[in-house]
DNA sequence: ATGCATGAGGC
DNA sequence: CCTCATGCATA
């Protein structure tokens, strides 16, 4: 009961200052662009089966016995392509080194928790096909238009002249998702109550978001198109909420009736280790390969699917790498 | 704050 | 079955 009222303190409180939010950044027009990479011609794994698995499964173990700090220099850099060639008012042409942007963690860590960087330096394959038009989809739902821009960069100029959100640059959303959570939390106001007040700003195609989304903005670990696409509600809402602070925001948004409790499975630290090990030889193994790898470590093969789309996209978030 | 999950939209 | 945006449940 009031674990969850504490920890939703805990949340407001859980704040850090911002070094060098100021800087200005504007040159962001070089951003990173990691097109489709030569597909590897051939299968080198083809003749994995029992081999290269067990080869992972002796990394995983090295790995047991060299892992201890958590800690590395490894950097999943962004992959977004920014097609966005709208010649908008974004030259500042001040290309700023990269400061990074410590994430922080919070203080119960855990042990065996992520460390995919086992891998072979060599694999930083990126798809951007299928990228374009899902996200595409989920920025209609969101009433954006950047996306748009992007699944559709001959119409640029064709009709569309509202097509100038400057905002393609992640020192930008950066900055902002610093502001945003300082601000709201002047406010007073928790990462869930921003989520279901979103509903309240009625903007069309615009629902409640929930305490996780709305943290995984300020903690910038969304992909970089779901920031873009979030940015300008958030924003509206910060505006909102500033404006009329005197109000009461009553949202009686009230879900009743069914329980459907949810369960989240969890992966110990040893098969987890295997499953790190193997995704770092092959990110994207087959059907069969999922369901051996299934067998081996006794987990449902649904859950190692599932486990491996997500391992996927972790790799894509947003910790933007230099861009040197 | 994050791990595992769901579902929509695509090939 | 994948990718993506999101969320429930949890550490």
């Amino acid at each position: 009961m009031d674990g969850n009222a504490r920890l939703l303190l805990l949340q407001q409180v859980n704040i850090f200052l911002t070094p060098l939010s100021g800087c200005n950044g504007g040159g962001g027009s070089e951003a990173i662009r990691r097109a489709c990479l030569p597909t590897p011609p051939s299968n080198l794994f083809a003749s994995l089966d029992e081999t290269l698995l067990a080869r992972a499964e002796a990394l995983a173990a090295v790995d047991i016995a060299v892992s201890q700090g958590k800690s590395h220099p490894f950097k999943p850099d962004a992959t977004y392509h920014t097609m966005n060639s709208v010649p908008c008012t974004s030259t500042s042409t001040v290309p700023l080194a990269h400061h990074h942007h410590h994430h922080h963690h919070h203080q119960a860590l855990e042990p065996g928790d992520l460390l995919d960087h086992i891998s072979s330096p060599s694999l930083a394959l990126m798809a951007g096909a299928g990228g374009a038009g899902a996200a595409a989809a989920a920025a209609a739902a969101a009433g954006q238009v950047a996306a748009a821009s992007a699944a559709a960069a001959v119409v640029g100029a064709a009709g569309l002249a509202s097509i100038c959100d400057s905002d393609t640059d992640p020192r930008e959303l950066e900055a902002f998702a610093e502001r945003f959570k300082q601000r709201r939390i002047k406010l007073g106001v928790t990462q869930a109550d921003v989520g279901s007040a979103l509903a309240n700003l009625k903007i069309p195609g615009v629902g409640s978001l929930s305490q996780s989304t709305i943290c995984r903005f300020e903690s910038l670990t969304l992909s970089h198109n779901n920031m873009i696409a979030l940015k300008p509600i958030l924003q509206a809402w910060l505006e909102e909420a500033e404006g009329a602070q005197r109000e009461k925001m009553n949202k009686p948004e009230l879900f009743n009736g069914g329980e459907k409790k949810r369960k989240r499975t969890s992966i110990a630290a040893p098969e987890k280790r295997s499953l790190e090990a193997y995704f770092a030889v092959q990110p994207r193994p087959s059907s069969e390969k999922i369901a051996a790898i299934a067998e081996k470590l006794d987990l449902k093969k649904n859950v190692v699917r599932v486990w491996f789309c997500n391992q996927r996209q972790k790799q894509k978030r947003m910790k933007f790498s230099a861009t040197y």
